[in-house]
DNA sequence: GCGACGATTTCG
DNA sequence: GAAATCGTCGCT
């Protein structure tokens, strides 16, 4: 893996460090490109209650536990789609969801996709990011690193400072609140809300 | 086979 | 605050 891309290979023990360095990276598909403002870190078996692969492979996991660079698309709430970048040698389970980002290229093609919606809201939020890009399902498993998917993953055109990251609890996660693998540019717009994890009613 | 529960978004 | 809506996974 070139262009700058070995460290999405780095032990998962690493998995924080990866998903801050994907702070800045550039993310295209389907005529849309969108700068990552905010990541968060998943790791694998049994270290990270928050994760999908925590209880070990399963049919939808397989590709968590693949090489590093493919993405791991995953259906949520009956309704989304999100996306992952698979981190780490192959047989151990990390990955790094991709929670929100600027668009930096094919704004109209995404607002077709979006609807009417500020620019900063194309692609705030995990499900909407997806949406913008114009992937689904489909594109589970297929690499984002060497043009063979729809997915492509390009260096940042404008490094970020690394004091310009902050880090705080996942949102949305059931558990591992103590946990701080989201990482997010400091006071950018495109940056999601944070929401604590709520229980369904009975 | 069954049922509880989401790494969310949108609307009221 | 709460609904929408369905695939997944562990088994109450």
């Amino acid at each position: 893996m070139d262009r700058g891309l070995s460290f999405l290979s780095a032990p998962a023990s690493a998995i924080p460090e990866t998903a801050k360095r994907l702070l800045g990276w550039e993310v295209s598909a389907n005529g849309v490109t969108v700068r990552l403002t905010e990541v968060e870190a998943y790791a694998g078996t049994g270290e990270d209650a928050a994760s999908h692969a925590h209880r070990g492979p399963t049919p939808r996991t397989q590709v968590m536990f693949g090489p590093a660079g493919r993405a791991y698309v995953y259906f949520v709430f009956g309704m989304h789609w999100c996306l992952n970048v698979v981190c780490g040698p192959e047989g151990e389970a990390s990955a790094v969801l991709l929670r929100a980002g600027e668009v930096i290229g094919g704004v109209d093609v995404a607002r077709e996709r979006r609807g009417d919606a500020p620019a900063r809201e194309l692609a705030r939020g995990p499900a909407r990011l997806v949406k913008t890009l114009g992937i689904g399902p489909d594109a589970n498993g297929t690499s984002m690193v060497d043009g063979s998917g729809p997915l492509r993953l390009s260096p940042p055109s404008r490094p970020v400072p690394p004091d310009a990251v902050e880090a705080g609890p996942r949102v949305g996660v059931a558990g591992a609140h103590d946990i701080p693998w989201r990482f997010w540019i400091s006071g950018d717009p495109t940056v999601s809300a944070y929401r604590r994890h709520s229980p369904r009613k009975r």
